[in-house]
Parts: C-alpha cells; structure tokens; sequence
DNA sequence: GTGGTCTAGACCACT
DNA sequence: GTGGTCTAGACCACG
C-alpha cells in the first residue's frame, strides 16, 4: 500500500484516500480478499486524524468497493467496473484539453502553454 | 447586466458573481467607467444577501478590475494589460494544475500525463 | 479663491473644503466680511454634489468660522485664533517624525526614507 | 494571545485585530506555526461577531502572515522576509503620504514641507 | 441615494 | 471541534 495525500490541495483529504484505492484497486495492485491497513495505522502513517481515515473506509464501502468485517479489518471486493481507468484516462484528456483550449483562447502561444505545463509538473 | 447565479452550485454566489462580472468586462460587454448595479439592487435582483454582493465587488476592487467610490458606487476600470495578462496566466495556471492533480489521484504517472499533454497539444 | 480637492484621498471631501478655507483665513487670505462662494457654484467649479460644500459650510458656520445670511451669502467672521498656523506646523512636524521614527524602526536607512519621500512628494 | 480592541475608535475592529496581531507576529509573540484563536473562540471573548473576527483572519491569509488550514484553525506562517519588507515599506510610504497629504491640506507648500523633511531627518 | 461595517444567528463541509 | 458560506436585518458616513 502506497498511500500519497497533498494536504494544502483543494481536494478533501478523505477523497484522495478514496480515489487512491480505488485506483490501486482497478490497476490490480490491491485484490479480492487484500486487507487494507487499519484505519489508526493508516492515520499515523499519513499523519491525519483517524476519523478521516475512518469516513473514507465508510464511503468505500458504501460504494461496495470493500468491506469490513468487525474486529478483523477491512478487506477488498472482487472490482466492480473494469471499465474505470479507461474512464478515468479519459476524463484526464478532457481536463488538460480544456485547459489548453483555455490557454489559446487567452492568446497564449502552445510553446508557453507547454513551459507552464512543464513548470508545473516538474514542482 | 445580466448575471445569472445557480444557488444550489457547489461554487460560492460571490465567486459566481465575479465570475460573472470579469467575463462581461473582458468581452467588453462592460467598459470602462460604467457603474456596476447597487449593492443593494443587485442583492434584491438576484434576491441574495447584500453581504455577498459586496464581498464580489471588494474582490473584483482587490484584483483591479473595478474602484469603488464611497457614496457613489461601483466603478469598472480601464482594464489594465497587466492585469488581465495576469488574470489569465492564473487561469490557465489553475486549470493545467488542476489536469495534473487529477491525473496523479487517478495514479496515472507523470510520464504519462505528460506524454498525454504532448499528444493534444500537437494536435 | 482657490480650492483643491482630491476626490482619491482617504479624506472625506467636506472636510478637506473646510481644512482649506480655515486655512485662508488663518493665513490672511480670506478676511472678516470676505464672501466665500456661492454653494452652487463652488460645487460646479469642484464638480462636487452641492450637498458636500453645503455640509462644508454648515460646519465652518457651526465651528464660528463664518456667518450665513439667508439670500445673501456666507462672510467670514473675524479669525478666532492666530495660532492656527503654529499649530498645524507642529502638527505636520509630528506627522513626519513620526513617518521617520517608524521607517528608522523598520531598519530603513534615511537614505532611503528621502528616496520615498522624494518619490511621494513629486506624484 | 492579548487581543484588545476598542469598539468605539473610528478604526474598524477587524482592522484592529489585524494590526494587533501582525504586532505579536513581528514581536516575535507569536512565531511560526502558532495557532491562532478559533473564530468563534476569540468573538466569543471579544463579545464580537464571527464574521468580524473571519475577515480580520481572512486577510492576514491573504497577505501572506497565516495559513487556514479547513477544519482544523489558522497558522501563523513564517514570516518570510519578503513579506515583511514590503509590508513594512508600505506602512512607511503609508506614513510619509498622510503626512504630506495633511501639510498640503494646511496649505503649506511642498517646498516647506521638504525643507521641514529635510531639517528633521538630518537631525 | 451610495458604500462600510457589524450583528446574531444558520447550515454545510472537513477533521 | 474547526473553517466556509450565507441570511436579513441594522447603523454609520459620504454625496
């Protein structure tokens, strides 16, 4: 498990944690029956509190992608939809579309578009 | 004027509100020295509180896109290069960081983001 | 008469129109029995509403500073205190010490200080 | 955390509340990292509104003094020097406009004024 | 009439 | 618990 949260994003912290396993979860990576990391050790871990943790599990479950048996832990359904990345890589195309789309229509040059593309992605 | 606001969005009415009012002066429906409606009409208009009308307007004044004269109203300025230059390469910086963020959630490395953006942008 | 007014300064406009007219009186330009401008037209000569230099003159009446008589015009009454002068001159002494004291605070250098203050003092 | 206002001065109290605390900040009374009141704790001692006291923090975020983090309070940030120069160099130029502003509004002429810079600076 | 400030509550999302 | 947003009034200063 390999769990990376961006605390100063716009994104709520338990969404990226939701987002996170579930993608790990369509690319195989996690697998029917795996068992997540508890939600105290996964809070101490990313160092947020346990209930963000916990309120994460909760909504895995709710959307039947897990779930949790009392006392043992939480453990991964078979996938649902294998469909998801496909889904997912296009949802990307659309967003970096947009926002060159944007960008042109601002005036602004591809050549600048891409070196404010790299800056960014390079941190 | 004509603003439109979608209470039931999941975006603030005062950021909608600017929104709004930047799209109209960088289109030129809105010029230089033309007043902006009351506080207090825009507020019945769109039957909002007066609050959140102003808060959009001390914004927009914050940013440099209108002035507020005390007593008098509120004012849109001759819309500086710079500051809409600026306005936009924000935008765009927003949007090209919001695809990647996006992408990175979705555990799609940045390699592949990148080869991704390449793509479009060549067209 | 001569009055300046800057409709940009944090300071309401009534005041600076009475700041100026005690101002002549105090230094002789304006005499007991001098008529100051008619309400209407110091208002189109300022392009000010004529409610503000009303107000103006209502206070310089309320203050002693001159008498108005009802379908003749405002006089001014005889100065009240010669000291005036003296005293606004402390007065902006205190203002630029103070201006000084905070820049030295700040670890600004006084070279630096009269930079800014040559920079402010020619627009 | 000693915040003291004064409802009755003509300054604004969530202006007063900025000021009081970039004072602690540039003290040294608060230092990075620091947490700063709830909203709602420190309106409740200050017998203020919330929305008062949110303002106040809202733009010491803006300007760069504290960090709000959603759901969990305000952080003083490290007070990058960058930040404090200029806020300083701001406040002197604040200084040094007002008092000129106020010389010129006595009608004492800017050669004066220098010439009254100029004696006090040079001691 | 205008904007500037403030109140005392409310509901929501996040931790 | 925290902050983020919004309401429906109020009073003041300015023009």
């Amino acid at each position: 498990m390999n769990i990376i949260i961006n605390s100063s994003s716009m994104i709520p912290i338990y969404e990226q944690i939701i987002e996170c396993i579930k993608t790990q979860i369509a690319k195989g990576i996690l697998r029917e029956n795996d068992v997540l990391p508890s939600v105290r050790l996964l809070s101490k871990e990313l160092r947020i509190s346990a209930l963000t943790v916990k309120k994460a599990y909760d909504i895995l479950e709710e959307e039947g992608f897990t779930v949790t048996v009392h006392g043992k832990g939480t453990y991964v359904c078979a996938p649902k939809n294998e469909v998801l990345l496909e889904e997912r890589q296009k949802q990307l195309e659309q967003a970096l579309e947009n926002a060159i789309e944007q960008g042109r229509m601002y005036g602004i040059s591809d050549a600048e578009i891409k070196k404010l593309f790299d800056l960014i992605i390079e941190g």
